[in-house]
DNA sequence: AATAGAATTTCATATATATAAAAACTTTTT
DNA sequence: AAAAAGTTTTTATATATATGAAATTCTATT
């Protein structure tokens, strides 16, 4: 498909990397940490330097970023366009429910999580919101699937692979077309270990400012097929309540 | 001096023009805040997208950022090996004085901004984390030269350019030296609008896990003057007191 | 203080990207 | 419904970057 921009992949990974770190790197540990070579890596950081990303901490020539990105990345947050209204509908569902619930919508061939709230048990489905998922194999992708039309439906599967990811996973059209149209006729979408082993998703479309989405929830089979029906309720009512609050068009 | 990384500057130019314009942009609108050509800005909003740090919105085929970029930044951010301490710190000074306050430390030939809580009053001093400043024309700029020593100093005022910016700059390496001079004498930096006019500032060193910063207050020059003692008696004791509790060394 | 080891910076060049221009789409206007 | 205006995508090539290797600087140890 189409190329990644190196630097612009090499400059998120740096910060990525001073998120796992959590704590000042040297050059080289970046380099390492980022996989490029140090040399490369070192325009890069002398880029950021220059720029106020991050700043010389110690004597040993360690560097760490300033909270610049951080300031750049509320100021954008605060402003989302879908996230503002459904954020107390999400939360409230993953109160209701215990479990992780999940915003997704459709990037060209894949799933893109846009919103996460982690669920309150202790084993718990775990994601970040950014996060690309298989179309065919995430409850989230059957319903943004679901939601096409016909012809499109059938351009983008003609495009997708339907790898086997593991046992449980859908792996022909005829199978995930069938799957698709169940989805339709009760308005939920679900994945039993189609993605992860023991995680069961269930998703519903929904609108927000006029963009199709999907509402999901997903955390380990035992304990979702226990609730399944109390669930998929509280599930769709969330969707709705989405769709009457902001789903523009 | 060292050249930025074209594609680096345009990655976080693109987060920072989402941040200024808070809604969703179309490919040529982002290019146009950006200065790339399309086609350039084309690649690179592929490659975010295929990251999972953008998404698209609407039909019109506009992005926006998703809160990975945030999710990022929190990481980084809360366990910043400087701020977690001189935070309450610093906030205190800023509720006792009214006035801005900011932790800043020295880049290369610059004085950078790690940390700034703005003041109380309708007018005051703005400014934003990982902004650059001239050291020679800045409280906290003076406060870093002055504490280097006696060589190092030479070195990097052979180096600097003492550009006037206001009425007010220092221009002269010997003026300067001598009101390095008396801010060493009275333990504390101050500039009367030579950075930007009817802004004063004062700064005094300090520091912070082995590292040399230093504190400033800053606001109209006016409001400063008249509570100069008692600004400049908290601005010592908070930096004292950073010293306590983060010193290090 | 001298040396060894490690990290950073510089440099020449192979490689990847940025770009203008053109093609392919969309949307708006007439 | 046709044309115009605008936007996105592709492509060939000029330009900028990424890189290994060498030079330098820094740090730790003796």
């Amino acid at each position: 498909m189409s190329s990644n921009v190196k630097t612009a992949v090499r400059t998120l990974e740096a910060f990525e990397a001073f998120g796992r770190a959590q704590k000042p790197l040297t050059l080289s540990e970046l380099a390492r940490a980022i996989r490029a070579p140090v040399s490369s890596c070192h325009g890069l950081v002398m880029t950021l330097r220059n720029r106020g990303y991050v700043y010389s901490v110690g004597a040993n020539r360690q560097v760490y970023p300033t909270r610049r990105i951080l300031d750049v990345a509320e100021a954008i947050v605060r402003n989302d366009p879908l996230l503002e209204t459904a954020a107390p509908v999400l939360a409230r569902l993953r109160d209701d429910t215990g479990e992780t619930v999940i915003l997704g919508g459709l990037e060209p061939d894949a799933v893109i999580y846009l919103e996460v709230i982690e669920g309150l048990h202790t084993i718990r489905y775990t994601a970040k919101p950014g996060e690309m998922k298989p179309l065919h194999s995430s409850a989230i992708g059957k319903a943004m699937l679901a939601s096409l039309g016909g012809e499109e439906l059938t351009k983008i599967l003609s495009r997708l692979s339907l790898a086997r990811i593991t046992d449980a996973t859908i792996t022909t059209e005829k199978a995930l077309r069938s799957d698709l149209e169940e989805g339709r006729g009760r308005g939920l979408f679900v994945t039993r270990g189609e993605n992860v082993a023991d995680v069961m998703g269930m998703a519903v479309p929904t609108t927000l400012a006029g963009q199709p989405l999907a509402v999901a929830l997903a955390g380990p089979i035992g304990r979702m097929e226990e609730a399944f029906n109390v669930h998929a309720k509280r599930l769709k009512a969330a969707a709705a309540e989405l769709l009457r609050c902001g789903g523009g068009s």
